[in-house]
Formats: structure tokens, C-alpha cells, sequence
RNA sequence: GGUGCGGUAGCCAAGUGGUUAGGCAACGGUUUGCAAAACCGUCAUACGUCGGUUCGAAUCCGAUCCGCACCUCCA
């Protein structure tokens, strides 16, 4: 089965075939940064980020250029507010984002470029849409700016399924607003601005001045991965007019198609609306970090289609805490996915992978799970789905442990079944790879949770361990009215005591 | 006004013409000193509303209601 896609400029889901025969060229639009990543720019990159997992794992070769812009009026508007130079600024933001998209488990795309480094191609870009006659240069109180011509590209609104008539209407009244029209059509946008007089900007053939939004990407996509692209990507927000200018710009120059397949990500929301930054309702990557496991929250959004509307809750407890529901609950199926591969672990002993001929049911789902991750990716991403299979395996893998005590007295039934644990540990990692899950050492993952969930809730390991350690004095001496009494007021602060065979432990609740 | 997206059982969420999605919660079991975890079972013949097409519709068509986004910077 091929790998299908949704595509927004033909609004249907279509087979994905690569211009080059196994090679794919991706370029998905990064992020602004003149203030810190928040979850919602998160579920954008792991989306692109499971999407490059994926067409590896599909035996596709990806070149995954995703740009920083590092260059824009919001990023020295915010430097002039901290008195900090503009590329300080988004140099220390731009690393931040890098290191919490890294947390949430984004490989580091093939190539990184920024705007402040990629001016030689912006100019070069706009001199040669201007000698076609797709851009003009105007001059403005503070300098030359340069602006594309939008009725000079027939194709203009093909991606967003806009008419340039019903445009005019709104662009018109935003003028009236007040800005200076310098433009020679409302539409028109600019590849070029003069520097205002806060005096930031390069050095260009129009003096000094920085890029227009849109130009960086066509100059960037061409510098790094050519003038025709596989798939080009971003958030929904940015099918107009971001992307649709990125058309116009880069068709109008190479006379060739930009890209073949547009991707779009749906919206994070809070409370039914679009978390935003200039909205004010958003949750920093860092502000997830802080509360829960970066692979739950990778597991809350997959949890749900890329392209459909993703609720983020947050809740605030009587006790003061503020707690984040969906990606706790999230969270409790990375606990349950680790903790059955560290009983199936215990249980493999060491055993190689095999397909014995023990318990059916539980060796169908193994042997089938990777597969069966994969097809459901080949469906435009169905990561509902491919979780759906982690869950399937999930409890193959448990019914697998608590059948092996049976088969104890036959060793060769237990040999057998020891086999089949070992094969759903790998069958287990399979899985999950494409998705970037459980990419942590289980031993690492239950110390990070541990360290982090202790620490919301104000306690000390040693306090609980000592109490923990009593309640066993008391249960050695049959005293379960004072065991219970212990259970109950460790519960009472968010510690869940259980008792096995070899002894009690215990865990936070989330 | 223009352009899109969405409305599926208590909650979250797949499914685009005909055979079990999956998860959470709740309840009943197995197990346990009691619990928890794990597993089994129930909730589940659910698909915003009204019409139409069809042997058959959550799925196709028409109308309509509700929510959201984009049309200005936005992942």
C-alpha cells in the first residue's frame, strides 16, 4: 500500500510518489522566535517530526529543512521593549526553542536556516522577481521597499481558495486604518521594507532594510532543497496568505512547481479557541516540561489527527496545584507502556526473540504490531490508530506475563513463552519508533518521572521510603489497622502504596 | 460577507457504503490481609437535525442548526 496524504491544494488525500524515486525533499516553516515555543507549535513539529520517523521507516531517503526566522518586526519590536539587540534576542530564543522541540522528542531537521544568513538569497530572489516584472520597488518615507505584485501571478489563491476581488474588500479597510500606501495594489506585499528608525536592518541594493515574511522561505526552500519540493508544511494558520505568497513568489521565479503536496496542522485549542501567542492563552513547551513527561505529551497529541482540533485542559485543584488532565492521562499510558516492557523484560530473562508456537492470540498481535503501525501511518498520518496498536500490544504483552506462571512446570511451554516476552520487547520498540515513542531507558524514564512528580507535589522519596519502611514493620507484625492508616495518609498526599510479593512500593498519582 | 475545519456512546477519539477501533471514567469479576497494578466482563446495535439516494448510510447528495479558525501577525 502506498503512503497517502491529504493535500490542502487538491483537498483530497493522494498517493505520495517523490519527484526522485525514494528521496524526499521536505521543508516545513519554523518558528519566529521572539518569545519561548509554546504547546502549540510543539504539536505542529512533532506532527512533521512523526511524518519524517515515518517515511524512513518506509525506506524514503528525507532531507528535512525546516527555517528559523530569526529576522522579523515582532522580534525587534520585543528586543526594543528589553533593550536588546535584535539577533541577541532571537539567537538565545531560537536556542531555546531548539533545546525544548529536542525535549519533546524532535530529531534536528537535515538543515536549519536563518534569515540572518540567508540575506544574499532574499536579495538575490527579489532582484530577479523584480527584472521578471513580478515585483516593484516604491519609495517610502524611510527608504526603497520592494513589493510583489499579486495580480501579476494568474495562480494566485490556487492553495487557499481565495479570489483576489474579495480580498480587495478586506485589505481596503485595513488601509483606511492608517498605514502609508506605498503599494500600488492593497494586495501587494512586501519582499523588501527599509529599515524604520530603530536603524536594524542589512545592507541590500534598495539600502538598508530587512525581508518581507514570506520571501525567506522561497529563498531558503531553494537554497537548500531546490526550486521543486515533495511536501511543503506548517500550521493551518499559514495557508494564507504565508504559503500562498510563497507560491506566487518562488512559481513567479522558477516558472516551476514549489511544492506537490501542502500539509497543514490543525490548531492547538484552550478552551475552544486557537492557543496563540498573541491571544495570551498559551502554555510554553517549557510550561509542559515542567509537569509531565515529554513522551506523554507526544503521546496526548498523536492521540489525536494532525489535522483536527486538539483541546488542551488545564485545571486548577482546590490545593493550589494547576495540572494539565489530558496530557497526565497521557502520560499513565507511557507509565503502562513502560512498565510492560519491564515486565516483559524480567520476564524474557535474557531469552532471544523467537515465533514459538505458544499462546496465538498474543503472537499474532506481536508479530503484526510494527506492520500495523506503519499502514495506519500510510493512511495520512492516522497516529489515533497506530496508538490504538500500542494499546493492542500493550495488553498482548501483559496477558503474555500473566500466562507465563502457569507454564512454569513444562520447560519447554516456559522456554516457549520466554521467547515470545523477548519478541514483544522488540516488537514493542518497533512500534513505537516511528511514532518517537519510548525512546527513553525504562530505569532513565521511571527516575525522570519520579524526580518530577515528587517535586510538584512537595515531597522526599526518603520521607515516603521511611514511612513506607514502617508500614512494613507494621504489616510483619499483623498490625493492618496501622498499615492501612499509613496507606491512607500517604494517599491523602499523592502517594499510591502497593504491595508485592518481594516487598511494598509506591508511586505519585498523577 | 468570502474560505475552510469540526459536531461519533458519561468523557476523549478512530472510522468516508455492509464484519470488534482504541483509551479514560464507572460498575461487576480474577487476584489481594485490605488495596493497587495487571487481566476478563458490562456500559456500546453511538454517529448534531431534517429530508433524499441505496438491498443497505456515521460514511454519498440536499437543506439546516451549533462550535471554531482564516480573510491583519500567528505552528
Amino acid at each position: 500500500m502506498p503512503v497517502r496524504l491529504y493535500n490542502t491544494l487538491t483537498q483530497k488525500i493522494e498517493d505520495f510518489v517523490p519527484a526522485t524515486p525514494g528521496k524526499v525533499k521536505l521543508y516545513v516553516c519554523g518558528i519566529t522566535v521572539y518569545d519561548l515555543a509554546h504547546a502549540g507549535h510543539g504539536r505542529t513539529y512533532t506532527t512533521f517530526d512523526v511524518l519524517v520517523r515515518f517515511l524512513r521507516a518506509r525506506g524514503f531517503e528525507v532531507s528535512h529543512c525546516q527555517n528559523v526566522t530569526d529576522v522579523d518586526d515582532k522580534i525587534v519590536n520585543r528586543a526594543k521593549e528589553r533593550g536588546e539587540e535584535p539577533l541577541a534576542l532571537s539567537k538565545r530564543m531560537g536556542e531555546l526553542a531548539e533545546e525544548h522541540l529536542a525535549a519533546i522528542g524532535c530529531m534536528r531537521p537535515t538543515s536549519m536556516p536563518r534569515v540572518s544568513t540567508t540575506i544574499d538569497g532574499i536579495v538575490d530572489l527579489t532582484q530577479r522577481l523584480i527584472q521578471k516584472g513580478s515585483a516593484y520597488v516604491a519609495e517610502t518615507p524611510h527608504g526603497k521597499d520592494v513589493y510583489y505584485s499579486v495580480r501579476s501571478f494568474p495562480g494566485y489563491g490556487k492553495l487557499s481558495r481565495r479570489n483576489l476581488d474579495d480580498l480587495r474588500a478586506g485589505a481596503s479597510e485595513r488601509l483606511a486604518a492608517g498605514a502609508v500606501d506605498v503599494k500600488k495594489d492593497p494586495l501587494d506585499f512586501a519582499l523588501w521594507k527599509a529599515a524604520g528608525p530603530d536603524g536594524f536592518g542589512f545592507d541590500s541594493p534598495w539600502g538598508k532594510g530587512r525581508p518581507g515574511w514570506h520571501i525567506e522561505c522561497s529563498a531558503m526552500a531553494f537554497k537548500e532543497l531546490g526550486e521543486h519540493i515533495d511536501i511543503h508544511g506548517g500550521g493551518m494558520d499559514l495557508v494564507f496568505p504565508h504559503h500562498e505568497n510563497e507560491i506566487a513568489q518562488s512559481e513567479a521565479c522558477s516558472g516551476k512547481e514549489l511544492a506537490r503536496f501542502w500539509m497543514h496542522g490543525g490548531f492547538l485549542e484552550i478552551d475552544s479557541e486557537k492557543m496563540a501567542k498573541s491571544l495570551g492563552n498559551f502554555v510554553t513547551i517549557k510550561d509542559v516540561l515542567e509537569k509531565n513527561d515529554p513522551e506523554g505529551y507526544r503521546y496526548f497529541v498523536l492521540g489525536t489527527h494532525y489535522r483536527g482540533p486538539l483541546s488542551f485542559d488545564v485545571e486548577k485543584h482546590d490545593d493550589g496545584r494547576v495540572t494539565f488532565p489530558g496530557l497526565d492521562e497521557a502520560e499513565r499510558r507511557m507509565d503502562y507502556l513502560y512498565a510492560t516492557r519491564d515486565a516483559l523484560v524480567s520476564l524474557a530473562d535474557g531469552s532471544e526473540p523467537g515465533e514459538p508456537n505458544i499462546l496465538q492470540g498474543q503472537a499474532e498481535v506481536v508479530a503484526g504490531a510494527k506492520e500495523r503501525v506503519l499502514e495506519a501511518l500510510d493512511r495520512d498520518l492516522n497516529t489515533p490508530v497506530a496508538l490504538s496498536v500500542l494499546a493492542e500490544l500493550g495488553k498482548a504483552g501483559n496477558e503474555i506475563v500473566m500466562q507465563a506462571p502457569k507454564m512454569k512446570k513444562d520447560p519447554a511451554k516456559h522456554e516457549a513463552v520466554r521467547k515470545l516476552a523477548a519478541s514483544a520487547v522488540r516488537a514493542l520498540a518497533a512500534a513505537c519508533a516511528p511514532l518517537g515513542l519510548m525512546q527513553a531507558e525504562p530505569e532513565a524514564y521511571w527516575k525522570r518521572t519520579k524526580a518530577r512528580r515528587l517535586r510538584l507535589r512537595g515531597l522526599a522519596a526518603a520521607d515516603i521510603d521511611a514511612k513506607v519502611a514502617a508500614r512494613t514493620e507494621a504489616r510483619k507484625a499483623k498490625d493492618f489497622a496501622k498499615a492501612d492508616a499509613i496507606r491512607k495518609e500517604l494517599a491523602a498526599v499523592g502517594v499510591e502504596v502497593f504491595d508485592a510479593a518481594d516487598g511494598s512500593s509506591w508511586k505519585i498519582t498523577l
